[in-house]
DNA sequence: TTTCATATCATACAAACGTATGAATGAAAA
DNA sequence: TTTTCATTCATACGTTTGTATGATATGAAA
């Protein structure tokens, strides 16, 4: 086997990580699991990331990097506050689409141990103040409304994540059973409208 | 040791499945941990439980039993629709706060394994009518904008559930540190904010 | 070709896992 | 008291776990 091929063991031991972990979580899924789905030798794992937990963590990196890039060029778009967030949101949307696993390891990741690993913090403190900084800045020019900005981000962060996980839940087989109907817009235009409409001023409260 | 203590055993592994499971996850935390935590011998859960899945399903079902008549009080409350939305958000905020571990059980339910458990299914299944039966009455009255009332409720229901889980994050000490700054407001009051000015219909807009 | 570092392979190992077993315990029923 | 039965207990079993080991293979450098 090619020297070169190396690169493939290692890579597609990322996919794989990017596949399992991402539905079974990191506890439920074995180095034989993740080997065998890579088509990989046992000692692989060991071999080229040291533990089962280095594999993790660079199946995160790879999760989170492209991320990083996406925020920081709405970050300094020339444009007024209210569309930049509704580019943030749709870019987030764009990102999740292309990276359907990423909540579910940034919910992972969140929900479970003492405290989100430190990629996780790193888009967390990248992500936040962007979005914190759009809409202060909104809220100077009046264009946004008063109110906190940190939880305004945060009701912001939430849709994409939550709207991006939860119409494949209702479309499961039980609930449309129970007679849960189906989301009919698009949970992207939804998202955007639904913020906006939050976030906006309105004539009649200026101050 | 009483005849009556196997009601204490069997609640004290409850109470140790609530604390452990909700942050490390099912795959996560051993019998043994369980056990240990319970004060509990090691064949306890077998004994009272069948399997360490018979003791989860046990937990699941402790932790969403309050919140079905929660829900179900709201339900029929005879008031305008947008404050009705406006007590189920409250609602379910002072539900998380006396149960800060079921936002937990629930992403694990909804992110990790191929589909919710039933107990998960079955709140949704009861949850979502309601919120979007309540918002599809108040676009017939003409009290809610118009919109997708699936995403609508869904939208709603995030902000609870994102709401009680990030702020704890964000007061972390890495991010701290890394300058994110604390929400002033209180997250309630802020959801319901965020929550009715999205639903709401406008003069403006009438049709 | 020979050399050499890199990568893959089949195994091995100790530890942790969920579960099973049978004896001990002790309050309630006889 | 004796019997009974639900519960607790220490312990054991077979698997699966993450990791380690040493041999083998391979492509580039010498």
């Amino acid at each position: 086997m090619p020297k070169g091929g190396a690169r493939d063991t290692r890579q597609r031991l990322i996919d794989a990580g990017r596949k399992l972990i991402a539905t079974r979580g990191f506890k439920g899924t074995s180095i034989r699991a993740l080997t065998e789905e890579a088509g990989a030798n046992l000692g692989a794992v060991t071999y080229h990331f040291g533990s089962k937990e280095g594999l993790y963590q660079a199946v995160l990196e790879e999760v989170v990097a492209p991320f990083r890039n996406q925020v920081l060029l709405i970050k300094d778009m020339p444009l007024p506050s209210l569309q930049r967030v509704e580019y943030f949101i749709r870019g987030m949307f764009q990102h999740l689409r292309e990276n359907p696993d990423m909540p579910r390891f940034m919910v992972q990741e969140i929900v479970l141990g003492d405290s989100p690993g430190p990629q996780i913090l790193e888009i967390i403190g990248l992500v936040a103040p962007v979005l914190i900084g759009i809409i202060h800045e909104g809220q100077a020019s009046g264009t946004i409304r008063q109110g906190d900005p940190v939880l305004m981000a945060l009701s912001t962060l939430s849709q994409p994540i939550y709207l991006s996980i939860m119409p494949p839940v209702l479309a499961g087989e039980e609930l449309k059973k129970a007679g849960v109907p189906q989301p009919r817009l698009s949970p992207e235009d939804h998202a955007v409208e639904f913020v906006l409409r939050s976030l906006e001023a309105r004539e009649e409260e200026d101050e």
